[in-house]
DNA sequence: GTGAAAGCGCTAACAC
DNA sequence: GTGTTAGCGCTTTCAC
C-alpha cells in the first residue's frame, strides 16, 4: 500500500522504533545518533513517507479534533440565513481551535438520531456544546457525555458544575440597555420574552431586567414583562393599547425585528413612537430598517474562550475558574431614540 | 479501559467475530443464529459497549469525514465578516455532507505551513477545495493531492480534468447583467476587474462581458474594460471623466460596494448617475446602501453538489459529467436604474 | 544507541 | 453457525 514506518526502517537499516523516534519524536526512552537520524530522514524523504494519522489516532487515543454540537430539536444552525449569531460563534471556535492546532468538525450524527455515539466514541478529543434548546433529550446527552465538554450559554449549575461554561454577562448587558433607555427619558419599559426562552438564558435576562429596572428606582414608572406566544401574535394587542410601553427590550435578535415590523404595520414609527433593543448584535441588525440597537455579546471571543477551556480540560487541567463570563456591549443604532412626548392613539 | 468487542464476546460466550457481525454488520461471511445475536446485544447493552471509531477508521482506512480547504495565501475565510460568500458555500457543503452521513472538518494544517499532510494522510475521505487564490503553491498542492478532491470555482482544465469541478455559469450570469443594463437603456457599460482576479474566475467573467456586449450589438455604444489596482484608486479618475460609463459590473461583491462609496463621495448618485452590479449576491448586498443589484451564484447548491461529486469520487465512480455548471440569477435591488439622461460634470 | 516483541480494537480469511 | 488467527501502522517496554 503506502509506505510505512517499517519500510523506511528497512531502507535505512534500522528498526521501526528508531524511525518513530526520529520522524515523530516519540519513543523518548531511546537514543539515536545524529548520523542514523539523518539516514532515516533521507530514506523517508526518498520514499515519500507520510505518517498515517489514522494509526496514530488509534494508538494514541486522540484526534486533535473538536466537535461542535448543538443538540437535537430545532434544526441545524445555519451560517448564511437569518442572524449571524452562529457564524460569529463558529469563527471564534475556529480561531481558538487553530491556535491549538486542532481542527473543528461539524458532525451529522450529533444532530440526528444517535448523537451519543459521536459524543463518546473518541472521535473528538473534546466537544463544545452550543445550544439554547433546553429539552430533556439534550440534558441527558450532556450528562452522559464522557469526553471533555464545554458549554456555551448554558449555566454550569445545571450539571453540578461538571463542565466549564462560557457565557456573556446577561445582567450587565441588560443593565446597559435599561440605562440607555432611561437616559433617553423612557419611563415605560418592557422586556419581551417567550416562555420557551426561559429554559435558557432568557430566564437570566428577564431576571436581569427586573433587577435593572428596580435599581433605576423612580426613573421608571412602569417596568413591564411581556410574555409572548411563539408567533409573537400577542404583541399586536399590547402595541394597540394606550398603556403600551415606549420601549421594548427583547430576549433575542429576531423578535426585535418582528416587533419592529409589526409596529410599523400598525402605524407606529420606530424609533419615534417606540424604541426597540434586541439581544445579540450581529451584522443582521445592520440589515434591518431601522437598524437595530442591540446588546452585543462578544461571540467571537466566547467561541475562542470556550476552546481555550476545552483544551485545558482535555489536558486534564481543571480550568479555574470553570465559568467564564464575558462582558456585553451596547451597539446603538437607529431603533432607539428619546421617549415620545405623547403616546399616539392607534 | 473502556469495554471492547472482546469483552462483550467473553460475556456472551462467543468470539469477537460474532460480536462484530451482530453489532456492526461486518464479517459478512459468517452466519449467526438469532438467539446468539440477541445474547450478544444484551451483553453489549449491559456492559455499555460502544464501538471505538478510531479503531474502525484505522482498520477500514476511512473516516467519513470531508475536509474543506482553501489553500494558502489570503487568510482564512470567515463566516461572520464581510460578504456571506463562504457562509453560504459552507452551508451547502454541510447540507450535502449530512445527506451522506459525512461530517465536515475545517483543519488548521490546511491553512498553515504543511497542508500537504492533511491532504494525503487519510484523515479525510475526500476534500473540497474552495479557493480563488490562484498561486503556484496552491496548484502544486492540488496536483500532489492523493485523495479524492473536488474543485469549486477552479476550471478543471487547469489540472487536466483530473478532478471534478463545480462552478456557476459565469457567462450566462454576466449576460443577465448586461441584458438588464441594456433594457434600462445603458449604452456605456464597463466591466471592472483587478489583474489578480484574472487568475481565477475573473478571467472568465471578463471574457463573458466582452462576448455579451458584442452580442448586444449596437444597443451598446461603448463596452469598457476597467483594470483596477488592488486598492481601486484608479476608479476615481475614471468616474471623474465625462467619458465615464453609466453602469459598471464588477468581478466580485466588495469592489461594487467600494465603487458605490467612492462614487457617492465624488458626488455621483447611485443609481441615478451610475448603476452598479456586483458578482455574488449574498445578504451582504442587502446591507449596503443602496442595496446592491448582483449576479447570484447558487452557492448553497454549489456546495451541496460538490459534496455529491466528491462522494461519487470516493466510491470510485468516476463522476460523469465531471464538471457541473450551475446557472446564475440576477437579484435586482436598488443600485441599478434607467440610464441617466445626461452625464453630470464633476 | 538500537532492536525485538507486544498490543491498541477492529475485521477478513479460513478452518471446523 | 462459530472460533481462531493474523494484521492494519504506530508506539511503548524492555532487553542488549
Amino acid at each position: 500500500m503506502s509506505v510505512t514506518i517499517r519500510d523506511v526502517a528497512a531502507k535505512a537499516g534500522v528498526s521501526a522504533t528508531v524511525v518513530s523516534r526520529v520522524l515523530h519524536g516519540k519513543a523518548l526512552t531511546i537514543r539515536v545518533s545524529e548520523t542514523t537520524a539523518q539516514r532515516v530522514r533521507d530514506a523517508a524523504r526518498e520514499m515519500g513517507y507520510r505518517k498515517n494519522v489514522l494509526a496514530t489516532n488509534f494508538r494514541e487515543r486522540q484526534t486533535m479534533m473538536i466537535g461542535v454540537l448543538h443538540g437535537v430539536g430545532g434544526g441545524r444552525p445555519r451560517f448564511d440565513a437569518g442572524s449571524r449569531y452562529f457564524a460569529s460563534l463558529m469563527d471564534g471556535i475556529v480561531d481558538g481551535a487553530f491556535e491549538h492546532d486542532m481542527s473543528v468538525t461539524l458532525c451529522p450524527k450529533l444532530l440526528g438520531q444517535s448523537p451519543e455515539d459521536a459524543m463518546s466514541d473518541g472521535r473528538f478529543d473534546g466537544l463544545i456544546w452550543y445550544s439554547d434548546i433546553s429539552i430533556p433529550e439534550n440534558h441527558l446527552m450532556i450528562e452522559r457525555c464522557s469526553v471533555p465538554l464545554v458549554l456555551l450559554h448554558l449555566p454550569g449549575t445545571l450539571f453540578q458544575n461538571r463542565f466549564p461554561t462560557v457565557c456573556c454577562d446577561n445582567q450587565q448587558g441588560i443593565g446597559l440597555a435599561v440605562d440607555h433607555l432611561v437616559s433617553l427619558g423612557h419611563r415605560r419599559i418592557a422586556f419581551a420574552y417567550a416562555p420557551y426562552s426561559l429554559a435558557g438564558e432568557g430566564f437570566v435576562r428577564k431576571r436581569a431586567f427586573e433587577v435593572a429596572t428596580q435599581n433605576a428606582g423612580n426613573a421608571i414608572d412602569h417596568a413591564m414583562l411581556i410574555e409572548l406566544s411563539t408567533d409573537l401574535s400577542l404583541i399586536e394587542s399590547i402595541l394597540k393599547s394606550s398603556e403600551r410601553p415606549t420601549a421594548i427590550i427583547t430576549w433575542s435578535e429576531w423578535p426585535a425585528a418582528r416587533i419592529m415590523s409589526i409596529a410599523s404595520r400598525l402605524g407606529l414609527k420606530v424609533p419615534h413612537d417606540l424604541s426597540v433593543i434586541g439581544f445579540d448584535s450581529t451584522v443582521y441588525c445592520e440589515s434591518l430598517s431601522p437598524k437595530l440597537t442591540a446588546i452585543h455579546q462578544p461571540l467571537v471571543n466566547m467561541g475562542r474562550k470556550a476552546v481555550g477551556l476545552l483544551v485545558q480540560s482535555i489536558h486534564g487541567e481543571a480550568p479555574n475558574p470553570p465559568d467564564v463570563i464575558l462582558p456585553c456591549g451596547l451597539d446603538i443604532r437607529e431603533s432607539t431614540t428619546i421617549a415620545p412626548k405623547k403616546v399616539i392613539k392607534l
